[in-house]
DNA sequence: GTGTTGACAATCA
DNA sequence: CTGATTGCCAACA
């Protein structure tokens, strides 16, 4: 079955679909989840084969999501019920920003 | 082998 | 809050 994804990769893409709706982990998070590599690693995993999971619970420290498709993003925040930290009316230009406060998951609850 | 880039993070101004 | 800078780690030319 799908043995093609690295050993690292592989275990990234597992963290992601680990992660429970309404629940977001941080880059760094998951680096240092996995005790591997770093952020910038993870990143590039979601870049590469990011495809395949989640992506949109993947963000940055900030609370902020990935580029590429910010509006899908919040879509699925609102779908999942991911605590947000703005109004449901998001005017143009506005980042999405996400509670990490409550939505950060440490892959244990 | 070296230099640059990148879906990052933390700190300082 | 925004912008700039530095650090970290791996892939890529």
């Amino acid at each position: 079955m799908d043995d093609d994804l690295d050993d690292y990769s592989s275990r990234v893409l597992d963290v992601v679909d680990a992660i429970p709706p309404g629940q977001v982990m941080s880059y760094g998070d998951i680096a240092e989840y996995l005790e591997a590599g770093g952020p910038r690693q993870v990143g590039r995993v979601l870049a590469s084969y990011g495809g395949a999971v989640a992506w949109w619970r993947v963000i940055h420290a900030d609370g902020t999501p990935a580029p590429g498709h910010d509006a899908a993003a919040l879509e699925n925040y609102l779908a999942e019920g991911t605590p947000l930290r703005a109004a449901p009316h998001i005017p143009p230009g506005r980042p999405v920003r996400v509670d990490l406060r409550r939505a950060r998951w440490s892959g244990q609850r």
